[in-house]
DNA sequence: GTCTCTGTTTCACATAGCGGAACAGCGGAT
DNA sequence: ATCCGCTGTTCCGCTATGTGAAACAGAGAC
């Protein structure tokens, strides 16, 4: 708790919390029954009776043979914040050329609150949902992002976040992370060598748009016995530049 | 209100109903101020302003330089809906292989609540964004999936619904409807001429696991000058079979 | 400098959400 | 058949909690 450094208090609307206290619990297991719900939020049966009973009303859960499950209607909802810009649209194919062309796992992944967010993936690895939230010095996509931010701004992050090491392998040391981001801004690609999951080895690249705003990182990544030093190097940073210039150029010329 | 032949008072949690009239009035128009918000849905000031406390507080909802935007956290609770099953996931490879083998738009639609719902696309028509919801009776996929039910089914779903006409071509004959849903059957593909939205022409057949069970409804559409005869009844219908075919075996074997 | 927009906070009030407990409905076990 | 244990549903009294109006603060615009 304390560890966050933040004054915030638990301001604000507390039954807004309890809707959405439910609405994760039944994000981390569907179809599930409402005495258990009461068991995994620590509410009272009725109080969740009655909330399940507005949210099905609304239609943001759906109750389908004695079990509650997350409704559509969210998505709906969630897809604006995927959609908000047309480059984000835009990278969503070349994440799939990307992954279809190099037979490897492939993601676009955008910063929100400190922290990277897997916007658009191809491959099925679990661990990479969409939606799910990494800490950005883990991984090549996270690097690329924070090399796009001045001294300060990643001073001000290490200092909010700290540097969890993942593995054995992950930077801990900000002046480690100073020169690495350095050596991202000359080379202009990311690399990670195991240091978000032992064995994997990732790539990743900026995208910008036409009027050089930063969008996100586009990112391929895959085991370590196949991810040598001239595939990671040269071939899919190479590959990667082509597939960020094809947004750039997409965003331009419709 | 009538209409809907539903008795459901408004009970529940009244709080919670504003709190997602406010996430939709985000979604409507983003990036928008405090007292735009107080506008849009009617509440007071200090209503909406401790509502949109608490979703930040909460990270659901995003503010940046005085505007507010839905957070990139929803986007990973609805995803669960979108990957309960394993075969939604498989059929979003094979939309983005039929968008790209045919050039033309393709979709992935689900049933819920009686209605259609986008879960995977390819092309960017913003008609046919993820997690919209369309009429049954409207779309070739629609079809496909009215035609997996029952006649009792069926016909509880008119009668609860009813036939909008959202064109001149839409059914809004139950009889016509009875018969369109029989050709399906036999046929194992749906055609929509214009039903939905004129010069729109589209083919959708329905995608099952390997133990029979309905998924969902694969579709493919465009311009109906260019989705002739033999393209929409020969051509398309066998690749989508394939598709749909490809899904199985996924599921079958890894 | 004032004026006019914002966002933020305060406050008194009634209402709306709360939890405990009672009721109903179902299925399995005996 | 009967009981028992488990659900979901409803009732109810209480108080906490969300509410709107109004006051306050802060930032531009002019």
């Amino acid at each position: 708790m304390s560890t966050h450094g933040e004054d915030e208090t638990d301001a604000g609307v507390s039954t807004t919390r309890k809707t959405f206290e439910i609405l994760e619990a039944l994000k981390a297991e569907e179809g599930v029954t409402i005495t258990e719900l009461t068991r995994r939020t620590g509410l009272s049966k009725s109080t969740v009776y009655r909330h399940l009973a507005t949210l099905t009303d609304l239609g943001y859960v759906v109750e389908r043979d004695g079990g509650y499950y997350i409704g559509f209607r969210l998505l709906e909802i969630s897809e604006q914040a995927r959609t908000r810009k047309t480059g984000y649209t835009a990278a969503k194919r070349k994440v799939f050329e990307l992954g279809q062309e190099t037979d490897e796992r492939a993601v676009f992944i955008v910063e929100e609150e400190g922290e990277g967010v897997y916007v658009h993936r191809y491959g099925s690895l679990a661990d990479t949902m969409i939606g799910k939230r990494r800490p950005l010095h883990s991984l090549a996509s996270g690097k690329v992002i924070l090399a796009e931010w001045n001294d300060d701004a990643v001073r001000e992050f290490v200092a909010e976040n700290g540097l969890e090491a993942i593995t054995d392998n992950t930077i801990t040391d900000p002046d480690v992370l100073h020169d690495e981001l350095d050596r991202i801004r000359e080379r202009g690609y990311a690399v990670n060598n195991q240091e978000h999951m032992d064995g994997l080895r990732g790539v990743a690249v900026p995208v910008y748009t036409p009027d050089d705003e930063f969008l996100g990182a586009l990112g391929v990544f895959g085991p370590a016995s196949r991810f040598k030093d001239d595939y990671l190097h040269e071939e899919l940073p190479s590959l990667l530049w082509d597939k960020a210039g094809e947004i750039k150029v997409t965003l331009a010329y419709g």
